[in-house]
DNA sequence: TAGCTACTACCCCTAAAGAGGTATTAGCAT
DNA sequence: ATGCTAATACCTCTTTAGGGGTAGTAGCTA
């Protein structure tokens, strides 16, 4: 971890050296971080990241051969601890997902201001999150995009009572004690369920659950 | 929508008289910004909407008997086209990701500095999603699912079949199923999810299901 | 070698789930 | 009044799930 008293490891993983250099050189007048190693390439980055254990990696997302992503997830599989912000000229959608799905810490893009970037980067250093603020508006986007409105018309086909208890399903509640619940007969949950999943075209009260789940019903 | 050469109409939907006074000045100050009318109430603003049809709509999200987010659903319902932004002090996840998802054009908080607020206001105005800064973290979370930590433990504690196995149970899979897939038999997949059940903690296959979409095991 | 873990497969048994059916009651609309 | 839907409850039947057990095989390790 990066205390006040000694500097913020960084390692870069870039292979343009001119931008590496400039990177090193506007990090390196901060007087709380500096540049541990660089790298050119994934493999090269990544034993250097187990060797120095650097507090932040900036990586890049298009590289020869290995691409940042495939590098991150190889630095998680490692077990590689340090917290990885990517640093891409890239702000396609597909882009910025993938990369805090796969579980990077940050995204910043090449083109923000350099007094921007150390402030981020500091953000960075100390654990939070960062991304940068030109990519807000696609990541609430991508999160509505995430919800399907189909969802609504299935889902509103059901009466409130099977929507209750496909609600209690979702909770992992067997037929009894969702009857138990509704104070009605396990036979008549059944009922429901049965409804249920034909409405939906379900299998079975497990594939329900998922549905519910991944389309957020659970906890409407 | 808004041109250059009239200015952009906002209806304000807030209960604080005090605060729609503040942002009424403030947005009025504008040359290229109106505000037409405030509400202090959903249905009151529901009307309002309907007849003005402005350009944008503020809303705030706490509001008495019918608060913000059913009052953008009602607007949604009635076909009010302008665009929604919400403007409250929570930063709860919860509201953000609930207010986003019921279709929000923004979402901006109210501790924001005046010159940061119109500048957001003219993005929203022109079209764009605008959302705090501050809620940038957030929402990156948010899209991952995120929460690892303790999961992991959990979810390391499965033995590598044990990890397939639950990844087709969330699939919605029979123990039968498993097996074919699995290509072993459909006993030998009970004794598995026995086993993890164990491990987990979880008393049925729904609640495995349920906790593996959660915690995004799901699709790793 | 002995011990440990993972994976496989089977046994028995009970409980739960799900598909099919009939039927009553209440409320609502034609 | 008739029909329709929702909710309730019961029936039978088969399949699926899940807890308990034993046991063989393979691989790894002290």
């Amino acid at each position: 971890m990066s205390e006040t008293a000694s500097k913020a490891t960084i390692l870069l993983i870039d292979d343009h050296p001119l931008l590496r250099q400039g990177v090193r050189q506007l990090i390196d007048m901060e007087d709380d971080m500096t540049v541990v190693s660089e790298a050119s390439n994934a493999s090269d980055g990544i034993v250097k990241a187990l060797e120095l254990e650097p507090d932040l990696i900036l990586l890049d997302l298009n590289m020869p051969d290995v691409d940042g992503l495939e590098t991150l997830r190889r630095l998680r599989e490692n077990r590689v601890s340090s917290r990885v912000v990517i640093f891409t000229v890239s702000d396609h959608e597909e882009d910025v997902i993938a990369a805090l799905r796969a579980g990077a810490d940050g995204y910043l893009l090449k083109d923000m201001e350099s007094e921007d970037m150390l402030r981020q980067l500091h953000q960075a250093a100390l654990g939070r999150m960062v991304i940068s603020e030109r990519l807000t508006a696609l990541l609430a986007q991508a999160l509505r995009g995430q919800q399907p409105e189909v969802v609504r018309a299935d889902y509103d086909s059901l009466t409130p009572r099977e929507q209750d208890i496909l609600k209690l399903i979702a909770d992992g509640l067997s037929n009894k004690m969702i009857g138990r619940k509704l104070d009605i007969s396990d036979g008549t949950v059944k009922v429901h369920v049965k409804h249920l999943l034909k409405k939906l075209n379900l299998r079975s009260r497990v594939e329900a659950a998922v549905w519910a789940v991944e389309e957020g019903i659970h906890r409407i």
